[in-house]
DNA sequence: ATTCTGATTCTCT
DNA sequence: GAGAATCAGAATT
């Protein structure tokens, strides 16, 4: 039992999830999150991943105070916070961070590395076959989640999701840019990614402003 | 290959 | 009422 509880694949601890967002994003990249629900099993490796930091941060949905929708981003650390955009989809995040300081990560991307006929199942649309999870809406509904799992303890072994270690992600491989669809902010990059991995999705600039040559 | 757009409803102003 | 931490398919900017 001490290998399984020091090891990859362990469940991960709060005290290893209560750090800035911006250092837990970094941290996250190579765990898996891991589902099992009624219907099955399914682990994603995270392969992309952003941080949101509450009270600095425009972009994050924290920024203009503590709202039903964003209040399990103000902690404990460690859960998840599940919420719905574009009218259609659902979105998961890890909150992090501490002292009353709202944050969380968001999971973008990942390798499907258990579970690939389920997830082909809930995603029959995506693209990559099931065998990747490129994008956080189809991460999301991959693993089954929704609206009921916000706010579920990431660290108990006994929660329908639960974050799992990984092997180390050597420095060299690891990737920080601008974050997707976010117009605010353009000059932190707080988007992490491990560098040539299959799951990470296109870069694509936020807002609703698209530059016009004339007009 | 890249760029654009419709879909669809919740949240906060 | 406007905008949104998106996706997939269609058009070709």
């Amino acid at each position: 039992m001490t290998e399984q509880s020091r090891g990859p694949g362990r469940v991960m601890t709060r005290d290893e999830l209560a750090v800035d967002p911006v250092d837990l994003a970094r941290r996250l990249l190579g765990c898996a999150l891991e589902s099992r629900l009624g219907d099955g099993v399914v682990r994603v490796r995270l392969a992309e991943v952003e941080a949101y930091r509450g009270l600095d941060d425009p972009a994050s949905h924290c920024y203009r105070g503590r709202t039903p929708r964003n209040d399990v981003m103000w902690g404990p650390a460690g859960h998840l916070y599940v919420y719905f955009v574009y009218g259609m989809h659902f979105c998961a995040n890890v909150v992090g961070l501490t002292d009353g300081q709202p944050g969380a990560v968001l999971v973008r991307a990942g390798e499907v590395v258990e579970g690939q006929d389920l997830a082909r199942r809930r995603r029959p649309t995506a693209r990559g076959n099931g065998a990747v999870a490129k994008g956080p809406a189809v991460l999301t509904s991959v693993l089954g989640l929704d609206r009921e799992h916000n706010g579920v303890d990431l660290t108990d072994p006994e929660s329908p999701v639960v974050l799992l270690a990984g092997e180390p992600v050597p420095a060299e491989s690891v990737r920080t840019g601008p974050r997707v669809g976010v117009a605010a902010a353009m000059d932190v990059p707080w988007r992490f990614w491990i560098d040539g991995s299959p799951a990470v999705s296109t870069y694509r600039r936020g807002g609703r402003v698209r530059a016009r040559a004339n007009g």
